[in-house]
DNA sequence: GCGTCTCCGTTTTTT
DNA sequence: ACGGAGACGC
């Protein structure tokens, strides 16, 4: 699309105020941003290294960026900020780290670290075993940070006696992730906020350096993140944030759509432009995801249109179980991809839960059908990874705990429960980091001499690979860390496979390659990064993305409805529409069946071509077979737009009939 | 440390 | 029903 319409353009040319996007579903929102960035630049003049656009996803931060660099000049983009809001925060405390009595080379603490410490300070204030309660209370606490309410206001606040508890832990966990010179996710929203607040002159630098601010996908910021970019552009209100509030799907983890209504408010010039063009999809498929929606209140209506031509009917497919309903999907897909010569890229089946994957995936592969499934084990989650992160952690902030006790035994050092135990204890006595307590620990101590000995060879170690990591080639130094503890040895004795094995391997040189890669893109210019920056920003980074978007080859995409939001097909399949799954049992119960409603939505909105609803009558749930019920959104689909297929017994029979005709039809293809 | 047994829950997930 | 996690025993 290289002309905007009106409204777009409209959206794109307005730099006098704050403005809200009100961009529906398949509008060409990526488009407003990328021309607006360019229009900014070019037209404006305003200088790229004063203008931040933010995201949530680096996928989507990396898509944008590609896309500004196709349509203006490289040398414009200099210094232009397109990144997500972890990622902005990030490069707000690196630089102000002293003012939040952060050192250089902090770590950052994912989820995983964050839990362990949380579940160590459970254990040492009170609580018998965490098991159960571990999970909750991390989640309060996350939920407190993006709420931006500190452990004292949090204790104040506490409803019952759990919850003051919990506040305590808060209070404490903050305190340690500052021993260990770490912050966890939350803290890279929320520290910036803090450290605004409480220093007007430094935000003042920050909004002289960021004079115009994007944000993109507005309904899914939280509380925290809303005040962020409130801060950032408080005065001249120099901004454009896009949204859509039908699409918001992710309420369940703090995301506020009503940060999009609240806007008026706070700025009450704000103008407000809606992107109702759609060049996605068939005006079928249109007025069923209008009327879906329309069940929901709204602050802003929106209808969305499209020039494109009527198309096929909705099908919704009434299928006798739930391996029927796979069956029916897998025998479709080929009975369509053969008829109309598709490939199998063209085609997406969406669905509520990740259970919902595994028949499918049964089916998909009896069949033959090639296939992806999204989601699955990130780069970062991978155990060599981690481990490897861990050591780059330790060798860049010694005091990080997280890093220490995750690679203080990985390869066999022979350093044992018993021992770390005592280390601990001896830290804790003194508030100070295991590693610090390592140099300080007598030989009185508690610890064994045959531990302390052998902690102490680590401590050595590390020690002196911190020193030549400074002194000689950062990336060889590196290298050589995995030649030192023999790590690929180790690999092969706790992999299934030598395969596996080498392919763990294999990740960990990628790892490093990454690395190599950051230092030297900045290598003579502004950007020019460290080690310790580099090691930090990968912990914000998926590299797995870029791999796999490479492999870009003819597959069938299975992805749940959360997952394929910002993604279209020319052909979906969306399964198990029945009461308890869409909208989901738990959902039903919460009675928060909007955000149910806007997943259907979203669904609806993915598909260019045809669409495809199906629902097991019957299905195998919790143990035992159940009647199902349709679900209620079959009932808001437009009448005039759907076909009703499988209802009755011929049908059925058509269907296996076609199922097997296709079957044989594929093999005879194959010369099978 | 590892294998086996029993019990429990059972939505979505990024940074 | 079934998979995962924690408990238990070797």
């Amino acid at each position: 699309m290289t002309k905007l319409n009106k409204r777009q353009s409209e959206a794109v040319r307005y730099a006098d105020g704050p403005m809200l996007v009100l961009a529906g579903a398949g509008s060409g929102k990526t488009s407003v941003i990328t021309r607006k960035i360019a229009f900014l630049i070019e037209q404006l003049g305003i200088p790229g290294r004063h203008i931040a656009a933010v995201t949530f996803t680096n996928k989507a931060a990396r898509e944008m960026k590609e896309r500004v660099g196709r349509i203006i000049d490289r040398k414009l983009t200099r210094g232009l900020t397109v990144s997500t809001f972890h990622n902005l925060g990030l490069n707000i405390i690196r630089e102000e780290h002293d003012h939040l009595g952060y050192h250089p080379g902090f770590s950052i603490f994912d989820a995983e670290d964050a839990k362990a410490l949380i579940q160590d300070l459970m254990l040492t204030h009170g609580s018998t075993d965490a098991g159960d309660e571990l999970n909750p209370v991390q989640m309060t606490i996350s939920s407190w940070k993006n709420a931006m309410r500190a452990p004292a206001e949090a204790l104040s606040k506490a409803a019952d006696e759990r919850e003051q508890r919990i506040a305590i832990i808060y209070g404490y966990y903050n305190e340690y992730l500052k021993a260990y010179n770490a912050v966890d996710f939350d803290d890279l929203i929320l520290l910036p906020v803090m450290l605004f607040r409480q220093h007007p002159d430094v935000l003042a630098k920050w909004q002289r350096k960021i004079r115009y601010m994007l944000v993109d996908e507005y309904q899914d910021t939280n509380v925290c993140q809303y005040e962020l970019v409130k801060l950032l552009v408080a005065g001249r209100a120099a901004f454009t944030v896009v949204g859509d509030d039908d699409q918001s799907i992710y309420a369940w983890r703090g995301a506020r759509p009503e940060n999009l209504a609240q806007l008026e408010q706070d700025f009450p010039s704000l103008k407000v432009v809606k992107l109702e063009q759609n060049y996605r999809s068939t005006s079928r498929i249109l007025r069923a995801a209008n009327r879906v929606i329309a069940n929901n209140p709204h602050a802003f209506e929106k209808v969305l249109w499209s020039d494109h031509a009527i198309g096929e009917e909705i099908r919704i497919i009434r299928c006798r179980n739930e391996e029927a309903e796979t069956e029916r999907v897998a025998t479709e897909i080929l009975d369509q991809k053969l008829k109309q010569g598709l490939g199998f890229k063209d085609f997406a089946v969406l669905y509520r839960g990740n259970h919902q994957a595994r028949l499918l995936e049964v089916k998909l592969q009896a069949y033959q059908i090639p296939y992806r499934i999204s989601g699955g084990q990130s780069f970062f989650a991978k155990s060599e990874i981690k481990d490897a992160m861990a050591y780059l952690r330790l060798l860049i902030n010694p005091t990080d705990d997280a890093a220490f006790l995750r690679v203080v035994n990985v390869p066999r050092r022979e350093i044992g429960p018993r021992t770390l135990e005592q280390l601990s204890h001896y830290a804790r006595a003194r508030n100070v980091s295991l590693f610090k307590a390592l140099g300080d620990m007598g030989a009185q101590s508690h610890v064994t001499d045959k531990g302390l000995e052998r902690l102490r060879r680590f401590a050595h170690w590390v020690d002196a690979t911190c020193k030549r990591l400074h002194s000689d080639d950062p990336v060889q130094v590196i290298k050589q860390l995995f030649t030192d503890i023999e790590y690929e040895e180790w690999l092969h004795q706790h992999s299934g496979s030598p395969k596996q094995a080498q392919r763990r391997m294999e990740n960990i040189w990628y790892l490093v390659d990454s690395i190599q890669r950051m230092l030297d893109d900045g290598k003579g210019t502004a950007d020019e990064i460290g080690v310790e920056d580099a090691v930090t920003k990968l912990i914000l980074r998926d590299m797995m993305e870029q791999r796999e978007e490479e492999d870009d080859s003819d597959k069938v995409q299975l992805l749940t409805l959360h997952a394929s939001k910002g993604l279209e097909f020319p052909h979906v399949f969306i399964i198990g529409l029945e009461e308890e799954i869409l909208p989901h049992r738990m959902s039903i119960e919460e009675e928060n069946i909007e955000e149910e409603r806007r997943l259907m939505y979203v669904g609806i909105t993915r598909a260019r071509e045809t669409l495809t609803l199906t629902y097991a009558a019957s299905r195998r749930q919790y143990g035992e077979k159940m009647e199902t019920i349709p679900s209620r959104f079959l009932d808001e689909l437009p009448e005039d737009d759907v076909r009703w297929l499988g209802l009755g017994e011929a049908d059925v029979e058509v269907n296996q009939k076609k199922g097997k005709a296709t079957l044989s039809a594929l093999l005879g293809d194959l010369g099978a």
